[in-house]
DNA sequence: AATAATTTTTAGTTATATCTAACTTTTTAC
DNA sequence: GTAAAAAGTTAGATATAACTAAAAATTATT
């Protein structure tokens, strides 16, 4: 229960998300490579990772990889499934990937849980857009 | 021509639509007002206005109301209508209007041309949504 | 095993964006 | 028309988040 409701940065969420994803992608998230993902200077992954520690939700061991605390697991992976929510749903919308993927990264952090939710809603299987047809009949209507 | 170009960060483009929309409704935007609708205190909206006027995209003489330039009534504009379409959009996604349009203030600052372009697209009248008669149908089918 | 290359960290700088406190100007009220 | 109140400004502090330069530790090469 700890600092759980310390609501993190946009830009510590990132760092948080990214240590997620790599450890997920190759076991470890190592500083130059968390640089690197999120085109950033090393230091600036440091400094990061440090508030990240105090907050309690990353261990690291001096010269290297990140882990992730259990209060860090479930955060990384709040953020990172809003990521692939709305990630879903700009692709749903007719956005090309990588732009879905770029403007998810920047949504993820700012949505409120409401429009999350209604998003959530809207990408049920159930739930159909018409669109073509109503524009531009392709065949004449019979009489 | 000028510095027309020069991006402006999240924190502008809102004092910049708050001056467009106080003189929208008053005829006068006053850094007391400015300060209070974005919650913000008087030397902030000091700043801010100190740097819009460098930029351009503002004037003031001192002690009273600003106003926009030419190049400040169109940045604001722009901003204003990403507004009005994101909070449009929520809306129609079943978000209520107050959260509609806290969120839709986050994402006019963020979102990507193709994706606001999309989201326009989604917003044409012709695009229209099934739901309710997917999930649940009310009546008995013929047969 | 010594040296070179890489990785990580530390220290210090810069820019943005907020704040409080204090000062100035303008407006309002008597 | 002066005194009080309100509005605006200036100065200086704090926090976040990036950077460069340089030091320290680790890993790789020969």
């Amino acid at each position: 229960m700890e600092n759980e409701h310390t609501k993190l940065t946009q830009s510590l969420e990132d760092y948080l998300e990214m240590v997620h994803m790599l450890r997920m992608a190759h076991g470890i998230a190592r500083v130059k490579d968390i640089a690197a993902a999120l085109s950033v200077k090393m230091p600036s992954v440091a400094k990061a990772i440090l508030e990240l520690k105090k907050l309690g939700l990353v261990t690291q061991e001096p010269y290297s990889g990140v882990e992730l605390t259990e209060a860090g697991e479930k955060a990384a992976a709040d953020v990172l499934n809003r990521h692939i929510l709305l990630k879903g749903f700009l692709i749903r919308l007719g956005v090309s990937e990588a732009i879905a993927d770029k403007d998810a990264c920047c949504m993820e952090h700012i949505l409120s849980a409401e429009t999350l939710s209604k998003i959530e809603d809207f990408m049920k299987p159930s739930n159909i857009t018409v669109t073509a047809s109503l524009k531009k009949p392709k065949v004449a209507r019979s009489k």
